[in-house]
DNA sequence: GGTACGCGTGTTTGCGCTAACAGACAACGG
DNA sequence: CCGTTGTCTGTTAGCGCAAACACGCGTACC
């Protein structure tokens, strides 16, 4: 046991000054700037130098500071994420795979909300937007609100949105839902099906409108009427609500597409409420394959994605854009499956 | 219009790099330490010379470089919040609370991701608790698990748990399942239950434990027998299986309290294949109160607690500790309120 | 035998900001 | 009238790191 001298032992000094590169350096007998280079792994560095340095670094417990280094750099190694209120279940999934993806790439995740409604507070996103605290931004809220939010702000850093709607000068990265709404409505109409309805979700997220335009699409193809869509807010109370209005006014309807699970789960509960039974009475099909769809009375056919994967894709996608180049993995849209289960069955006769 | 030089327009120079406090220093005709005092709104500036320094900030559209503060302060304001994998549905509302109220006291919130299960890698725990990239830190993984993460890395930052189990050295914010679990199970012994049986949490969960053990408590005062209460991992999926193992070997159960909602939905599933009713055969109460329970059918009794608010006082815990004598607002427990809804209904005679 | 080059390392400089100190000037009291 | 106090502003230094450059040495090559 080393001597800590005269003071005495440790014990009761107050918190010590975190190691410092030149601290490093110093007890490896070396520059600091060789330490730097160690640290960052840069090949020219002698074995047995680069050895010295690891020990001390261990010895001392160094880690580099982050603000020394991003001022420094001009990096600052985080990738800002904009999203309102987490609420939606699809959202936090985004959000999971985008902080797996970016501690991955050795990048840190600053979250920066968003009081959904109102957005009047855009400090923070034009703080982000800046550019002096984030290297680059994944926007996770509606883009036509984004756009609201930056018109004629300077965007100093790479952007991309998950819920783009095309007419952003921002890539977007998304799942598309193609596949999965084509199968689902397909599905139905070789079950018989001849009146499906959609209850869609929020007029403003470019997603829900897109699986909208695949349900009529489909419909359209199969020369079949497009009734109209009752736009809900991703919900279930909205689901219920819309629902008892569609059984209500259009009992002809014996399937219903429905923009997420969680509407569809409120359709459900406004069947039970108005006697009318699932499958026997109606169709019904979700979208994004929630935990609670499987366990649903009945099981709830519907549409399964990867919004996980589509976080990733969309880390991958800045930080391409970030160090043109470097391989960061497949970016682009991550494609959907239709999932049947028990709430779809053929039409009575 | 200003010339621009013998370069011509501005147009085609590459991006601009973003104004400095000494460019509004310059601009301004002060010294950039006066620009620093007026940014940081410090009183003993001249209010002449603090209009001129606002004027020049909104003419260069200056915003501070956050590293360069960091790194001359010694502060980051930046709040690190560990979280496993963000699926469980509270964690969300966890991180959704912080969020906001970390924005509002002029915080950043940096995500630091713990792969859940094998908690090999926790350099970026490590990283966070050695205090460099944060000032504080919001732990949203059960607090057992923490402990083998950090067990001796030096701690130099505030620290507070969300799922603690009193173990720690660490203070815990949580909400309160007390009142909930209690109203909850007193509600079924009100109306004649006997067998009440239990769908606890994960053991490593101190909030699980904690639901468990109220249930228990009561039961006793009771003078009532406690059944074993077999341990899911929060997923409707372990519902389901618990549920219909407790359906087939302990049919004399009358009630089942859930440790959250999800178990209880794969409950209901694992009594609609069953053929048990409910809440003519079994009553069911969750805990949570997701949207999904409000939608169930039957529409599910549970416990409704406040994690935004849980979010929210957890920032308020760990800002206290960073500014002893500040008014942070109230910080504690948040209680906890049963539901009664459809799920629930007297055994039958 | 000299030029050329590559490699490992050290030195200098500056990123943008704030703490600490220093100075100028006005108001005020003894 | 001078010291004292207080208010406003400027100067200097340094936070910890990495970029750019300089340097010494060995090796390859003509």
């Amino acid at each position: 046991m080393e001597s800590t001298g005269p003071g005495g032992p440790r014990v009761g000094r107050r918190l010590h000054r975190a190691a410092s590169m030149a601290d490093v350096a110093r007890l490896a007998g070396v520059s600091s700037q060789t330490v730097s280079r160690v640290v960052n792994g840069r090949a020219n560095v002698d074995p047995a130098t680069r050895e010295r340095v690891l020990v001390a670094v261990g010895e001392l417990d160094y880690r580099a500071n982050a603000a020394a280094r991003a001022l420094a750099t001009g990096a600052t190694r985080t990738i800002g994420v904009i999203a309102s209120t987490l609420s939606t279940h699809g959202a936090v999934l985004v959000l999971d795979g985008i902080t797996e993806e970016a501690a991955r790439h050795g990048y840190r995740i600053s979250l920066v909300p968003v009081h959904a409604p109102s957005l009047r507070d855009v400090s923070g996103v034009a703080t982000a937007l800046a550019g002096r605290d984030v290297d680059a931004l994944v926007v996770c809220v509606a883009s036509s609100v984004l756009r609201e939010a930056t018109a004629g702000l300077p965007v100093d850093v790479p952007v991309v949105v998950t819920d783009g709607d095309g007419q952003d000068v921002f890539p977007a990265v998304d799942s598309d839902p193609g596949p999965g709404v084509r199968a689902a409505v397909e599905h139905l109409l070789d079950l018989g099906h001849r009146r499906v309805a959609h209850l869609a979700g929020p007029g403003d997220s470019a997603t829900a409108r897109r699986r909208a335009l695949v349900w009529a699409q489909v419909l359209r193809e199969h020369g079949l009427p497009v009734p109209a869509a009752p736009a809900g807010d991703w919900s279930a109370a909205s689901g219920a609500v819309l629902g008892a209005a569609l059984l209500a006014e259009h009992p002809a309807t014996t399937a219903v597409v429905c923009a997420n699970d969680q509407m569809a789960l409120g359709l459900l509960r406004a069947c039970a409420d108005a006697g009318v039974r699932v499958p026997r009475d109606l169709s019904i099909t979700g979208f994004d394959d929630v935990e609670a769809a499987a366990y649903a009375v009945p099981r709830l056919s519907t549409v399964r994605h990867d919004l996980v994967e589509v976080g990733r894709r969309a880390v991958r996608a800045v930080l391409q854009r970030l160090s043109p180049g470097a391989d960061v993995g497949p970016v682009g849209l991550v494609p959907s499956e239709f999932v049947a289960r028990e709430s779809t069955a053929a039409p009575r006769a």
